[in-house]
Parts: C-alpha cells; structure tokens; sequence
DNA sequence: CCGTAGGTAGAACGATCGTTCTTTCTCTTG
DNA sequence: CAAGAGAAAGAACGATCGTTCTACCTACGG
C-alpha cells in the first residue's frame, strides 16, 4: 500500500530536498488513499465521490488537489497501490528451479486466501475495468500492466518448471485465477478456491 | 444484445389482452430497454443517467418513469433482457443423452464467438456486479440468478454426459467461463477462446 | 361521443458530482 | 527570526444526478 514514484510535481526550481522529495509522501496523502482504497474496492470507483474520500480521510479538498491532480489520478494511485501490495506479496521466484513449482503453488494459494476474506468484493482491476470502458484510460493502462505483469509471472514459472507449452499454461493459470476472483465473489467461495487449487495441481503436472 | 420478444409488440389486432399485465409493452418502453441495454453495456451502469437514456430513446422523463420505477428497476431489466437472450440462445437441452456433449459444445462456443464479438466489454452480470456492492439489491439477485442458471444448466449436462463429479465439473466450466469472459475483455481474446475450447474438452472427457 | 390512458414537452426539485478559489493557521528549516 | 510550504476551513463554480411535476396533445374503446 506504498506509493511508489510520484517525481516532477511543480517544482520549477532547485528540486534539492535530501529528507522530503517532493510531494509524495506526507501523512494527509497517505490518509487520502488508504482511504480511497477501502472505499473504492468496496463500493466501486464511481459510486465514490471526491467529497466522501475527503471527509473519511479527515482532509480538505484543497488538500486533495495538492496531492492529487483528480479523482483519475486519485484511482490509478489506488490500483498501483494494490500492484504494489501484490508484488511484493508474490516476492520474487527462486533461483533454483526446482523450488519453483511451490513457489507457484504458494502465490496460487495466496490468491485462494484472499478468496476467503471477509470484505472480499472480488479482483480490484476486473472491478475497476467495469467502470472504465476506454481501453486508453489511464485506469485501463494501469489494469493492463498489473494482468501483463501477472500473465508473465505465471508463465515463466511454469516455463522454469518444464511446461510443455508455458505460454498457453500461463493463459490457463490467469483464466483459472480470473474464475475463481470471480466466483468467489458472485458464487461459492469454498467451490472457487477449490478449483483453483485444483486446477494449478494440473498444471504443475504438465496436463 | 437482441431481446427475445422483439416481434410481439406491434400486432394492432390481436392484442386482446384487457387486463394488461403490470408493465406494458410498448414501443416507447421497448426502445428505452433497448437504448438502455446497449448503454449500460458499453459505458457502465452508473456512467449512463437517466437523461441520457431518454433523450437517446427519444423519449421524455416522463414516460421513463410510467414503464419504469426508476433507474434500478431499469438496470434489472436490462439484465433480465440479456438473461432471456442467453437462454433462448441457449435452447434446451437435448433428450438424448447421446446428444448432451455436442449441446454442451455448441453452447459453451457460442460463448467464444461472443468473445469476438465487435463490442464486446465482458459478461454484463460481472461488470452490474462490479458496480452494485449490495448482495441484497435487485441488481445483484438479478446477477444471482443468472448465474445460478447457468452454472445449474452446466452441471446437469455434464451430469447426463456421466461425469464421475459433476458438481466439481459444474463449478469448473463456469470457473472457465468467467475466466474467459474477462480474459477476452482484458486481455487476449484469441487465447481466452483457446482456453475455454481445450477446457472443455477435458471436462467432456471426464478429467 | 366522451373518458381515459399513453404520449410529448418542459420546468423544477434538492442532492451530489469534480474542481477551483481565498483565507488563515501551523509547522519546519535556513 | 524570517520565510515558506503544508494543511485546514469553507465558499463557490457549473454540471449532472435521479426524480417529480404540470400542461397539453392524440388515439381508441366504451
């Protein structure tokens, strides 16, 4: 839930500050979006306004638009935010290939886990993607790398575990993950991760 | 986005239907749904107001509100419209139990050319779903139902085919279904469909 | 023939939308 | 100490939200 580079903000001059760069990190800013965050996994994007945001948070407007250059700014934040959360989460793959197969295992079953929690309201991007039609948008950009980087992860991993066709495995591993975001939203929670889990095991066996 | 009675409505002779059932059908109301649905589809439900709708369907606010009670009333129609759709699409099923695999591949195909499909923005169920947090509203019964259909039709056909588990499997060709439904939205369209053809085949060849 | 229902047309309601503004206060830092 | 940035507080902008209302027109079945 860490912002990452928030660089060339308005500084025209000597942008020489060692302990605070920039805007980026202050403690209204930090309130902003976690409060953002929540508000906007469990209500949606649109049904949130800028004012709610700024009250729950305890900030004003005024504030808002000093870190912040809009609402759309404000929503990106909040999905690289939960990018962030997640690579990290996933940590980065073994050197050693035979470590590998649990390694994909562990980041399959993280996912089932979050199946599982209580204010689950299914996968951030899908939702974020239903309310933004316009595939340019800086929203859908952010979505878009968030699943590449996903896709991509998956598929070297089971590249490195000697999957005959990494590539269609990788599209596999994601449909499965996509279905069970999904389905553990709208359907059976226990069904979902079941297959999920289910499905990986197929996978990590070359089916 | 075809509604299914689009060929009962203008008959000036034959409606011999005094008491008129609830909601009316007329061509002012038939272009409102139609207007809405493909709207609400291509831009969101909550991206879309009333006002739109209206002056698109030519229609005043007035008359929205005699057909319809409100916005919601007209969201749930809207997926009712493309729930009938499917169904209809759908058919049912074969008495032949011989004939069930081949029923179950036609529809689960269908679902891949609608990936295809010029407009396509994902499963109109998942995307309302994003938009409407309350498990409780119509909206999300509406979701509900569809769903439960679909996933209850599945499973009884993979049931007939003689499946050794026919819930799991059930459970699975959804997983995929939801899975390709956004796959194709978000990502690779040509690889969603692949995913849920060969996902298919397994499930009808009992693994 | 008249009554009524469904339609058009348009004004209006309060609420909220995202955004910008001015003013004052409180810190930190040179 | 002085300077300046960050934040608080709140008014205000035009636009749009969903909804309700009155008024008039038109078609049709009793």
């Amino acid at each position: 839930m860490s912002s990452t580079h928030d660089a060339a903000y308005g500084s025209t001059m000597a942008e020489q500050t060692p302990p605070a760069p920039g805007p980026p990190r202050s403690a209204a800013r930090d309130r902003l979006l976690r409060t953002a965050s929540a508000l906007f996994y469990a209500e949606g994007v649109r049904a949130v306004g800028v004012d709610r945001v700024v009250a729950e948070a305890s900030v004003t407007r005024a504030t808002f638009y000093r870190h912040f250059a809009g609402k759309e700014a404000l929503v990106v934040a909040y999905l690289q935010a939960v990018d962030d959360a997640t690579r990290s989460r996933a940590g980065q793959q073994p050197d050693d290939p035979a470590e590998v197969a649990s390694w994909l295992r562990r980041l399959t079953s993280q996912i089932g886990d979050e199946l599982c929690r209580p204010g689950f309201r299914g996968c951030a991007f899908i939702n974020a993607a239903a309310e933004y039609p316009d595939p340019a948008s800086p929203v859908r950009v952010a979505v878009r790398e968030h699943r590449e980087w996903l896709q991509g992860t998956a598929t070297a991993a089971l590249a490195r575990t000697g999957h005959p066709d990494p590539r269609a495995a990788g599209g596999r591993w994601m449909t499965l993950r996509d279905g069970a975001m999904v389905g553990a939203y709208l359907g059976d929670v226990e069904q979902a991760r079941t297959t999920l889990r289910a499905g990986v095991e197929d996978l990590l066996a070359g089916r």
